[in-house]
DNA sequence: CTAAATGTTAAGCC
DNA sequence: GGGCTTAACATTTA
């Protein structure tokens, strides 16, 4: 569930709501959903990561974490929504094992959508200059930076350091300039690979890295190791992916 | 069956 | 208090 482009296709699946007043709200959640009753649903967008419903009063911001999921005009058996919002004719969403919050004020003031991958107002400039500002950081790391690259996780990760030949324990500043071009352009050129992928439910399939034993280059076996700050699963070749220090 | 995972936040420690 | 690391959260899949 939770990459960029599983957002964006969630957003396809409830474009139909924008206009749809919320005639009832429940779930386990413990925020309070009487504010959420009587609402017109604004727009829906999403940032990154999360999934936004934008009522005249507040904004529904959701995130999946790892195990989040939902149901639209369906649920899941056995299962007690984090959120549930009921509309006209039997028509809900139902959010579930996720985090809900609320937000309030301008959502162009909260985001800066530049930063998003799937975004049209995407800046790679602004990635190349906020990459070059942390010119220590690891690749592995860089990548997963939603300051930088919003809606990047960690598959997307793996398959552009694979599809870029770039060793995870790299350095920013240590890649040549087209090589970090290059990065910044594949994270959003995969990021919708993976988003057609996805909706044609081949997206596994096509992983060339990420879960991978064996490289599909070279034939060797891939490395595997938990790197960067957050200890993410990295699954590389050591003989064709370049190691910049 | 057990373990680990597409992620983030907050507590805990120096 | 800041900056870092670790634990907690929760569900599906291998």
């Amino acid at each position: 569930m939770p990459e960029g482009p599983s957002i964006v296709i969630l957003r396809g699946e409830t474009k139909k709501f924008v206009g749809k007043i919320i005639r009832e709200a429940s779930g386990n959640s413990r925020l309070d959903k009487e504010p959420l009753v009587g609402q017109r649903i604004l727009s829906i967008r999403s940032f990154g990561k999360q999934f936004l419903i934008e009522l005249p009063k507040l904004t529904i911001r959701i995130h999946f974490m790892l195990f989040g999921s939902y149901a639209i005009d369906a649920r899941k058996e056995n299962r007690v929504p984090r959120l549930q919002l009921h509309f006209a004719r039997g028509a809900e969403m139902n959010f579930y094992a996720c985090s809900v919050r609320y937000l309030s004020g301008d959502l162009d003031e909260l985001y800066d959508w530049r930063t998003d991958v799937m975004s049209d107002a995407w800046d790679a400039r602004l990635a190349l200059r906020r990459l070059r500002a942390q010119p220590n950081a690891l690749v592995c790391d860089a990548l997963l930076d939603q300051d930088i690259f919003a809606g990047v996780g960690n598959i997307i990760k793996n398959e552009v350091l694979f599809r870029q030949r770039i060793h995870p324990l790299s350095k920013v500043g240590a890649l040549p300039a087209a090589k970090l071009r290059a990065v910044v352009k594949d994270a959003r050129d995969y990021s919708f690979l993976f988003l057609d992928w996805k909706k044609k439910f081949v997206l596994r399939k096509h992983w060339q890295a990420h879960n991978k034993s064996m490289c599909p280059r070279d034939h060797v076996k891939f490395t595997f190791g938990m790197l960067g700050v957050r200890h993410r699963r990295s699954f590389y070749c050591e003989l064709c992916q370049k190691k910049y220090t």
